[in-house]
DNA sequence: AATGAATGAGAATTCATTCAT
DNA sequence: AATGAATGAATTCTCATTCAT
C-alpha cells in the first residue's frame, strides 16, 4: 500500500469514528482532522469534499463484509443454506458494527448522492452476489422459478434493512440476531398455513 | 374546526409542499411562511420549532391513509385478501404522494427524533392495525400459527418500505405498484419451491 | 385607589418579580402578563413600553424606602446620628430587597433612559433629603463648612452604591450591613491618622 | 508580537470603538468586522463569542492604565500623595477615554459575567495595588490603623466610580477632574468639623 | 377596557472549503 | 504534500408591539 493510500485510510478511519458517533450534519471536518492528526486542509488533498469523504467510508467496510461473508459461505453448498447464512451474517455484521450501521442505514442508504457515489458500486457487488445465490437456488430447483429474482431479493433485503433500521432506532437495546431463524422460515415458506 | 386549527392546517399544508420538494435541511421557514401567506414569526406561534413543524406533517397524512385504507378494506373478509389489499394500498398511496413519501421514508423514518414525536403515535396506530389483521389470519387458520405476529409484520413492512425507498432513490422512474402481486405471492408462499 | 391604579400596581408587582429574578433583557412581557393574570396587550394600556414598565417599578419601592427612612429618623436630632442612620438604613433596605437591588443597581442606575424617567424624580427626592441633612449638619456646626454639600453627598452615596453593587456581584454571599460603623467612622473622620 | 496577536489586537481595537459608541446589545459583530477589515467569521477564530470579545477589551486598557499610573507615581513617596495622585489619575484617565469609560462603568462593571472573565484579573491587579498603598500609609503612620484596609479602599473606589458614572450619565457635560482636591480632602479628613 | 393573534425586524454563529505560504 | 488562517453565506428564532375584535 502506497504512502498516499495509507494516509487516505488513516483519514477514513478517523472519519468513520467521528461520523459514527454523531451524524453527517453534526460531525465536523475539524474534529476528523484532529483525530487523524492532520491539518483540516489536508483532508481536501484526499477527498473532494465532506460528502465524498463520508461516502468513502463504506468501501473498506463493504469489502470486509464481502470477504468475511464468502468465508462463512465455505462448505455450504445448498442455496437455502446460503440464504440462511446470508441472513445470519447480515444481522451479525451490523450487530458487530453499530456505529457504521447507523451511518449506512440511517444516512447513506437514504441519500440520493450515495447511490451515485463510487463506493455504492461495492455494495452493488454484494447485491449481485445475492442475486447469484437466488439464481443458483432456482436452477437447482430449491427455489420457485415462477418468481423473478429481483422480487426475491427485494423480500430478503427489505426484511433485513427493516430489522437493522428498527434496531438502531430502538437504540440497539435488544439482540439484533436473535430470532433470525423465524425470518428464514418466513422467507422460505411464507405466512400461509399449509 | 376552530380558526386556530385551520391556521395550523394551513401552515402544515405549506410545510408539506416545501419540505417535500426539498428536504428538512434545505427547506426554509421563510419559504414555508411565504407559501402559507403568513409572517415567519407566526409559524412559531403554532410550532415549537422547525423540527416540530416537520414532524407534524405526517399526522394528517397518516389519518388520511388510515381512513382510506379502512374504506378499501370494506367487503373484504378473508385475512389474505386484507393483506393483499394492504400491500396494494400502501404502494398506491405513496405512488400518489411522492413528495410526502420522500419526507417520510428518506428523512423521518430514519430519524431518532421522529419516533419520539407525537405524530409517530398515529403511525403506530396503523402498525397495530396490521398486527390485528395478522392475528385474525392466524385465528381463522389462514396464516401459520408457528410464527410470531411481529415477525410477520416485519416481513410485510420490510418489503414495502424497501420497495418505496428504492423507488424514491431511483427517482420514481418506474411504476411503484406494478408487480405487487408477486410480492403478495412471495409473502404468502415463500421462496421455496414446493 | 381607583380600579385603574389598582391594576397598574398589580402589573408593576408582577414586573418587579419577573425583572428581579432575571434582567431587563431576558424578562419577557409575556411572563409578566401571565403572572399578573392579564393578556399581553393589556400591559400596553397601562405602560408605554417595556422600558416604561421597568422604570415604573422603583416608584413604589422608593416611596416605601423614604417613608420608612423618615420613621427611622424620628427622635434623632443630631445630623451625625442621621447620617449614621442613613448609612445603616440604606444597607439594611437593599439587604431586605435583593431582587429590587439587582434591578436598580445593576440595570436602572446605569441606564441613560432612567435618569430621564418620571420615577427618577422620586429618587431625587431622596437625594435632596440627604442634602438637607448635610446642610443641617453644616449649620449646626457638626460638619465642615469648607466642603461643598454635593461633594459630601458624593462621598456618601458613592460608598453606599459601591458596597451594594459589590455585594450583588459577589452573589449576596455575605452580610451587607455588617461593618457599617467602620464606614460611618471613615466618612466622619477620614483616613488620615490624627 | 506574533501575527496572531497582532490580528487579535486589531479586532479588539475595532471592538472598543464600536462598543464604546453604542453598547453591548446594539453593537453588531458585522460592524466590528467591517471596521477591522476582516470577515465576520474571523472574529470567531479569535474570540469565543460576542461577550468574550467584549470582555477582552479592558485587558489592554487596564494595562495601559496601570503602566501610566506607575509612571505618575514616580517620585512620590508619601502615601497621602500617592492616594491624591490615584484620585487625580483615575479621573483623568476616564476623562481621556470616555467611550471606554462608558463600556466599563455602565456595562461591564455591572455584569456578573465580567467578574468571572479573564480580564477581570487585570483589574484586580490594580485594586491590589491600591490596597498596597493603603497598607503602606498605615505602616508609615500616615493613615489610621484602626480601620481595615478594605473599608478604606471601598471608600476610595466608591467615590471614584460614583463620580465617573454620574459624569457619564450626565453626558460628560462637565469636567470630570475638576474639584478632585475636595474629594481628597474629604477622604483624608472626613466630614466632621474639628 | 381587554384581548391575544399576528407581526417582522434583526443578528449571532457555524463550518466546509480555499489558497497563499 | 501539508498547513491552518481566513472566508462569508445562510437561516432560525425571539419577543416587543400593534390592532382588529
Amino acid at each position: 500500500m502506497s504512502k498516499k493510500d495509507l494516509r487516505r485510510q488513516q483519514i477514513i478511519q478517523a472519519a468513520a469514528e467521528v461520523f459514527g458517533n454523531s451524524n453527517f450534519q453534526n460531525a465536523s471536518i475539524s474534529e476528523i482532522a484532529q483525530r487523524a492528526n492532520i491539518a483540516e486542509g489536508t483532508v481536501y488533498q484526499y477527498f473532494k469534499n465532506k460528502e465524498d469523504l463520508f461516502f468513502s467510508i463504506p468501501a473498506q467496510k463493504t469489502e470486509e463484509f464481502c470477504e468475511e461473508f464468502n468465508l462463512h459461505l465455505q462448505g455450504i453448498h445448498d442455496p437455502a443454506g446460503k440464504i440462511r447464512k446470508l441472513i445470519w451474517y447480515y444481522l451479525y455484521f451490523f450487530k458487530s458494527n453499530p456505529a457504521y450501521a447507523r451511518s449506512l442505514m440511517l444516512e447513506m442508504r437514504v441519500s440520493k448522492g450515495f447511490i451515485k457515489s463510487e463506493t455504492y458500486g461495492m455494495i452493488r457487488a454484494f447485491t449481485e452476489r445475492v442475486l447469484e445465490i437466488i439464481k443458483e437456488g432456482q436452477e437447482s430447483g430449491s427455489f420457485r422459478k415462477d418468481i423473478g429474482i429481483y422480487a426475491i431479493r427485494e423480500l430478503l433485503l427489505g426484511v433485513l434493512e427493516h430489522r437493522v433500521t428498527r434496531w438502531l432506532l430502538k437504540e440497539e437495546k435488544y439482540d439484533l440476531v436473535e430470532g433470525y431463524d423465524e425470518i428464514c422460515d418466513l422467507i422460505f415458506n411464507g405466512i400461509k398455513s399449509s
